[in-house]
DNA sequence: CAAGTATGCAACCATTCAGTTGCATATGTC
DNA sequence: GACATATGCAACTGAATGGTTGCATACTTG
């Protein structure tokens, strides 16, 4: 629940910010270590200004935090975050995994039935 | 891994798929029940062309099925496709996961200098 | 079989989006 | 302190997107 709602902040979900392919490749690179935007930019073939952009995005999203040492400024992943989308995916994983469970049972007692030959 | 790609067929993820509200509601809908469209545009305020558009979206994203019974046509979540998410999202449930046992780590060590006082 | 119902697609429109360019500000170095 | 480096933002552009309208096709009903 945001606070307030302005016409550029908070305009996307994480589901959102993760739809695009840039983003997601961003967050797979500083899953494990927070990063500067030039060393995150090295590894794509846009504009540093582009990678920025993303980087806003993700912030806005409360995917990525910032921490700035002197002149660079390093982007961190909020782990916790990403389990708002663990979260809804619950739903489905209980759904197919409640499917497996009657296959499961399905496949048992079509065994037994194999073994009362 | 697509065979081809044209400039409409699968142009899109199933991360692009979800971003709109609109589909993760169509997709929630539709997850333990198969509808058909007029069902489904009952549950939205835009029109059932709108609610048709996503449909196709979601069938060449490959997230749900057409089963067509007379000049009626059911659309059925496949629930397996979003097992796609888990598994991009694995990634990251095994960093969550791994700091949360350093963090139990870390409390049983300091609760162990506490009982040796 | 005419009328009703279900459904998809094309064309259109306004909005959003992703990347680029240009520029400004802040920090670091020599 | 001049220069280099790091970084963000505004404006622009072309492409993509979501919803609407109009229309066509297929199936159902009386």
């Amino acid at each position: 629940m945001v606070a307030y709602l302005c016409p550029f902040d908070m305009k996307r979900d994480i589901f959102q910010a993760i739809a695009d392919p840039t983003r997601r490749a961003i967050i797979a690179l500083i899953a494990l270590q927070a990063m500067t935007p030039n060393a995150i930019a090295e590894n794509f073939h846009t504009t540093r200004q582009a990678v920025s952009k993303h980087l806003r995005i993700l912030t806005e999203c409360e995917l990525v935090t910032q921490e700035q040492k002197g002149r660079e400024i390093y982007y961190r992943l909020k782990i916790d975050k990403m389990k708002e989308i663990d979260e809804w995916l619950e739903q489905y994983r209980k759904i197919w995994e409640s499917r497996f469970e009657q296959l499961d049972t399905l496949l048992s007692e079509l065994k037994q039935q194999e073994n009362m030959r």
